[in-house]
RNA sequence: GCGCCCGUAGCUCAGCUGGAUAGAGCAGCUGACUUCUAAUCAGCAGGUCGCAGGUUCGAAUCCUGCCGGGCGUACCA
C-alpha cells in the first residue's frame, strides 16, 4: 500500500523529467537490510546508461526532487546509486488504520474490468478415492483460485471427469467380482483396494435392492426415474424412491444388461461423491464437474473435428485422421480419429477445451501432472488451429510428489490398490499441515514427502509456527482484557504513539502483504504466501519477546494492541488464502 | 536420440519475476521461562548457488554449452 503510493509518486516525478526516460526496468522495492531504509529505487543505475552520466551524480539530482512527499521522511544515496527512502511513521500509522478498517478485505481488491478465469485441476479418473498424488495439485489449484479472487478476478474451479473410457467399466467389473462372492479370476485390468469391496457391499445392501433381475419392466417411466435419482441416492439426501416416486419399496424388474448399465451409473456416481467428499475435507470445492461423456452425447466431437479440418491441419494416413501438431512444436503428429472410426482421447480433450472457450471464460488454466507435459504443445497447437488467441489457454505443470517411507520411495499403483489416499493423509497430518506443506513449495519443483516425518514430527511443521503467532496475538489481546482494558478500546487508539523501530518494522512487514498476494497470483507462485506468512510470524515472535505490549502506559498499550490487531488480520487473511485455520489458542 | 522440469548449507527448502554482505527450518553447539502462551526467542557454526563461458553498472536469477537427477516420447485414457 505504502510501497505503491511511494512508487506512484516517484514515477510521477520521473515522468516529468526533461530527458527521454524508459521506466520499464525501474522499480521500487522494499529493502532487505534496515540500514538501507525502507524502500529502494534503482532509477539512477537504469538511467546511467540512457543518459550517459555517472549513476551517483544522477542519484544526487533525483534525490533532491523526492523530498516533497509527506510519505517520505528521509532520502539517502548508497552503494552503486541506490536511492533509499525512509518512510514517515505517519504513513505507517495510516496503513494500520487502513488495515483495521478493511479487516478481512485487506489485501484484496476489485478489478477495473470484470474477468472470468477458469482453473481445471485434479481431474483424476473416477476409479478410486482421491490419491495423495493429486493432493498437491488440489492445494495449488485451489489456492491459485483464491488468489485470483483476492485480486478481483472471478475464478471457477473445474474438475474434468473421465467417465467415457473403459476404466469405469474395469472398476465396475471389479465391483461385480466382489458382488459375486469373489468367485473365479479377478478381472483383468481390475482395481484392487478396500474401497472396491466397500462399494460392492454398499451396492448390495442399497442400490441393488431396488432392482430385480428378470424381464424388463414395461413401465419405462419408473426406470427413467430411477436413473435420474441415482445421484441423489448416492448423496444420501433422499430416500430410495423420493424423486423417483413409484410405490415405496417395490423394485424395478430389469434385464441383466440394464442392471449392469444402472450399476455402472451408480458406481460412477458413488465414486464421484467419494472424491467430492475427500476434496471438500481438504477445503477444495469445485464449482463445476464437467463430464467427458457429455461431449460424446452431443455433437461437440464432430464440431471440433470440423473446426480442425477447416484449419487445414488435418490429414489422412493409414485410414486414420491426424492433426499436424508438429506444425505447433510437437514431436510427432497425433491421431484424432482412429482407423476404426473411433475418436481418440486427444480429440475429446480438444473438444473439451473448445467448450471452455465457448463458455466465455476470459482465460483458462490447466494444472497437470508431470506425466502430461508432452500434451502441452499439441493442446496449445490445437487451440490455435481452432482460432483461439495464443494466451487464452495456459498450462501449468505441478511436479509430482515423491512419497518416502522409511527413507525409500513408495511405488504408487492404483490398480494394485497400493496408494495413499488423500483421506488418509488428512487423518494423519491434518488438512492444515498438508495444505500448507503442499503450497509451501514452488509448483514446478520435485518434492520429497517423507510420510514418517510428516506423521511423527508434525509439530515441527511450519504451519504451527504461523498458527502459533496468530494464537499468541489473540492471547495478548485476551490478556489486555483481563488487565482491565475494555474490549475494542484499541480500535480508537492514537496510533501516533507507534514510533519505535520495532513497531515500525512490524508495520513494514504488514505493508508487504497486498503486493505479495498480487505477485503470487500473477506469477502463479502460490508459495509466496506461506513464505511471507513465515516471515511475518517470525517478525512477530521476535517483537513479542522484545516488546512488552500491555503496560501501565495506557495510550502506548492501546496503540500496540491496535498493531497486534492489524497483525492478526493479516495472518488471518493470509491463512484464509491457503484454507488453513487460524486458531485463537493452541 | 529428441522434448519438458529440476540442481542453493549435512537434510528439506526460501530467495520478493536482474539489485547492496545468498536466507529459514531440521540436525550440532551456547544462552533465555516467579514477567502478555518456551509450539517461542537471542546467538555460534555451516556456501565455489552443479560446472564453464556470455550479456549487464550489477547474475542464484537472463542466454549458450556441458555434467548429474526426474519425467515424457501410443491408432491408452
Amino acid at each position: 500500500m505504502i510501497r505503491q503510493q511511494v512508487e506512484e509518486f516517484l514515477f510521477q516525478v520521473l515522468r516529468a523529467r526533461p530527458e527521454e526516460t524508459d521506466l520499464s526496468s525501474v522499480s521500487v522495492d522494499s529493502t532487505r537490510d534496515p540500514a538501507h531504509g525502507d524502500l529502494a529505487l534503482n532509477a539512477a543505475m537504469v538511467f546511467a546508461k540512457q543518459w550517459k552520466r555517472p549513476p551517483r551524480e544522477i542519484a544526487e539530482e533525483l534525490a533532491a526532487s523526492f523530498r516533497t512527499s509527506p510519505l517520505i521522511a528521509a532520502v539517502e544515496i548508497a552503494g552503486p546509486g541506490f536511492i533509499n527512502f525512509r518512510i514517515a511513521p505517519a504513513a505507517y500509522q495510516e496503513l494500520l488504520r487502513e488495515i483495521l478498517a478493511q479487516g478481512p478485505a485487506f489485501g484484496t481488491r476489485t478489478a477495473k474490468e470484470p474477468r472470468r478465469e477458469q482453473i481445471e485441476f485434479v481431474s483424476a479418473n473416477p476409479t478410486g478415492p482421491v490419491n495423495v498424488v493429486s493432493a498437491r495439485a488440489a492445494a495449488v489449484g485451489d489456492t491459485l483460485a483464491r488468489l485470483f479472487e483476492a485480486i478481483g478476478i472471478e475464478a471457477e474451479r473445474e474438475f474434468y471427469v473421465n467417465d467415457h473410457g473403459n476404466q469405469v467399466d474395469h472398476l465396475l467389473d471389479s465391483v461385480l467380482y466382489y458382488l459375486n462372492g469373489e468367485k473365479g479370476e479377478f478381472p483383468e485390468n481390475g482395481y484392487r483396494g478396500d474401497y472396491v469391496s466397500e462399494i460392492a457391499a454398499e451396492a448390495r445392501s442399497g442400490f441393488l435392492a431396488l432392482l430385480v433381475e428378470g424381464e424388463e419392466d414395461p413401465d419405462t417411466a419408473r426406470l427413467a426415474a430411477l436413473r435420474e435419482a441415482i445421484p441423489a441416492l448416492v448423496a444420501g439426501d433422499s430416500g430410495p424412491w423420493e424423486g423417483a416416486s413409484p410405490e415405496a419399496g417395490s423394485a424395478v424388474s430389469v434385464t441383466a444388461a440394464t442392471r449392469r448399465g444402472l450399476l455402472r451409473q451408480w458406481v460412477l456416481e458413488r465414486m464421484l461423491a467419494w472424491q467430492r467428499n475427500d476434496l471438500e475435507a481438504f477445503g477444495v470445492r469445485f464449482q463445476s464437474w464437467f463430464r467427458e461423456s457429455s461431449l460424446h452425447a452431443g455433437s461437440d466431437i464432430d464440431d471440433t473435428y470440423a473446426g480442425l479440418e477447416k484449419s487445414g491441419d488435418v490429414f489422412e494416413n493409414d485410414g486414420a485422421h491426424w492433426f499436424r501438431s508438429t506444425k505447433y512444436g510437437d514431436e510427432a503428429d497425433r491421431v484424432l480419429v482412429r482407423s476404426n472410426g473411433q475418436p481418440t482421447y486427444f480429440l475429446a480433450d480438444i473438444a473439451y477445451h473448445r467448450t471452455k472457450a465457448e463458455r466465455k471464460y476470459d482465460h483458462a488454466i490447466d494444472i497437470l501432472g508431470p506425466d502430461h507435459h508432452g500434451h502441452i504443445a499439441r493442446m496449445l497447437g490445437a487451440m490455435r488451429a481452432l482460432g483461439c488467441p495464443d494466451e487464452w489457454l495456459e498450462i501449468m505443470i505441478v511436479q509430482q510428489v515423491n512419497l518416502l517411507k522409511d527413507g525409500k520411495p513408495v511405488k504408487m499403483s492404483k490398480r494394485a490398490g497400493d496408494f495413499i489416499a488423500l483421506r488418509e493423509l488428512i487423518d494423519e497430518v491434518g488438512t492444515d499441515a498438508a495444505r500448507f506443506f503442499f503450497v509451501m513449495l514452488k509448483p514446478n519443483t520435485h518434492l520429497n514427502f517423507d510420510l514418517d516425518l510428516a506423521k511423527s514430527r508434525s509439530l515441527e511443521n511450519p504451519v504451527y509456527y504461523v498458527q502459533y503467532a496468530h494464537a499468541r496475538v489473540c492471547s495478548v489481546l485476551r490478556h489486555a482484557e483481563a488487565a482491565g482494558i475494555e474490549p475494542g478500546a484499541h480500535r480508537k487508539a492514537d496510533l501516533a504513539f507507534l514510533t519505535e523501530t520495532d513497531d515500525l518494522s512490524l508495520l513494514k512487514n504488514l505493508d508487504r502483504y497486498p503486493d505479495t498476494v498480487e505477485a503470487a497470483a500473477l506469477t502463479r507462485e502460490p508459495q509466496r504466501i506461506p513464505t511471507y506468512l513465515k516471515e511475518l510470524a517470525s517478525e512477530f515472535h521476535g517483537y513479542y519477546h522484545k516488546v512488552k505490549v500491555v503496560t501501565d502506559d495506557r495510550p502506548l498499550t492501546l496503540a500496540r494492541l491496535a498493531l497486534l490487531e492489524g497483525t492478526r488480520t493479516v495472518l488471518q487473511n493470509g491463512l484464509a488464502l491457503l484454507a488453513v485455520d487460524a486458531p485463537d489458542a493452541m
